[in-house]
DNA sequence: ATTAACTGACACTAGTCAGTGTCAAATATA
DNA sequence: TATATTTGACACTGACTAGTGTCAGTTAAT
């Protein structure tokens, strides 16, 4: 498809170039536009209500550049899962970056990323917090891989902390999946009732159930 | 119109009996059967995917019955999610029944029950805990409110072992919707998985986060 | 047997949307 | 200027579906 390579030798009169960008910038440009779009619309919109057309719109561009870089609507929408899932991550283990030692401000910073993220990007959240079920049942190989990744960080975020208890990595496992569901249903409802909660009861009462757990695995707080 | 007066005698030529079966009868037992068939195809192809036709053909009944009795597609959405619910609610209550004096035995037997139903109705399952976030952003306000129960429920049986601790209702409820959340992703994932997980691992690592808000709460266990 | 209500099969309309194609204008090179 | 490529606007097709209408056949009462 994207064999622009053929050489059809007679008269090579363009470079590719075009105002004033490589042909590969330009597409990259047009793609991120799309992704951007996408997002803003199906975590504001949601999936279902998003056309393809209205993305295109939304990124000021056309259908023809819409299938230059997506095949259809569901890959638009784990790419824009993927991206923004990936950006959520990102803001939580850099706040939780200084208190990698104090298990107490661990949790305490990372919850507060956690739930002020949303807060602030409510279309991100909005993406996906929910609209990320109907990624599930559609393409769930792709949301268990990223949903994986938040458990991942939470069981690396332990491990320094645990004694060597008897608790099995099984049990750890379905713990810190528990946790992860934990956020996310608060976050739901949150975003559903239009944030009207204070954010410090929310990083409270899961402060809580983090200690707890803490607790059962042997970890002092 | 009481220009009917012009007209022959009314003869009330019939009493409103069809098949044996009064028109009332008829009517609700077309409507159990569109919501039954509703719930089944929801809950296996998911809500995006279930027409209205294809809704009439598993009931077997046409189109013009399923207009008798809902307004559009997403009204049987809600009645197949209130239903669903109350089941599963009802179901988990009378699991628990007989422990409600022991918040261990509690515990384990409402956990049970709740991972139990799930894999014996994954259908159903579907629709409430994977399918619900569509309904959630559509039409959040019953979403709410069942959701809500949930949580009344879990708050409930808390209660009576709760001692006069220190412990804010707000905090409580944030910790009782954390709790509901992480039982839901549980869930969630299981049924992405085709239910590979034994019950009881999920049971047991459930349990745990259960004891730790326990122990917070200044519950004994 | 006649009549009226009920039922099921299906046609019809209107709207939406994915995916493809066309064409003229804009841009870069020779 | 001439030529090839890129771009944007938009037409077009085909499929799907919600919601409504029609009509002939069935059932129940007179």
């Amino acid at each position: 498809m994207s064999s622009m390579s053929t050489k059809s030798a007679p008269t090579p009169q363009r470079s590719g170039k075009y105002a004033g960008k490589a042909a590969s910038t330009r597409q990259s440009e047009r793609r991120k536009k799309l992704l951007s779009a996408g997002i803003k619309l199906i975590g504001r919109e949601g999936y279902a209500a998003t056309s393809i057309d209205a993305v295109c719109h939304e990124a000021g561009l056309t259908k023809r550049y819409f299938y230059e870089s997506f095949t259809n609507s569901d890959q638009l929408l784990v790419e824009a899962y993927r991206t923004v899932t990936q950006e959520y991550l990102s803001t939580i283990m850099l706040a939780t970056r200084p208190h990698l030692n104090d298990s107490r401000e661990l949790v305490r910073a990372g919850l507060q990323q956690a739930f002020g993220f949303v807060k602030d990007n409510p279309d991100k959240a909005r993406l996906i917090m929910i609209e990320a079920m109907s990624v599930r049942s559609q393409l769930g190989q792709m949301y268990g891989k990223s949903y994986n990744e938040f458990v991942e960080l939470l069981v690396g975020f332990t491990k320094p902390f645990l004694p060597d208890s008897g608790c099995s990595d099984t049990l750890l496992a379905v713990m810190a999946k528990g946790a992860v569901g934990a956020i996310i249903h608060l976050c739901q409802g949150w975003i559903a009732t239009g944030f009207k909660q204070p954010v410090d009861e929310l990083v409270a009462g899961t402060e809580l159930i983090f200690s707890g757990m803490g607790r059962e695995l042997g970890i002092l707080v």
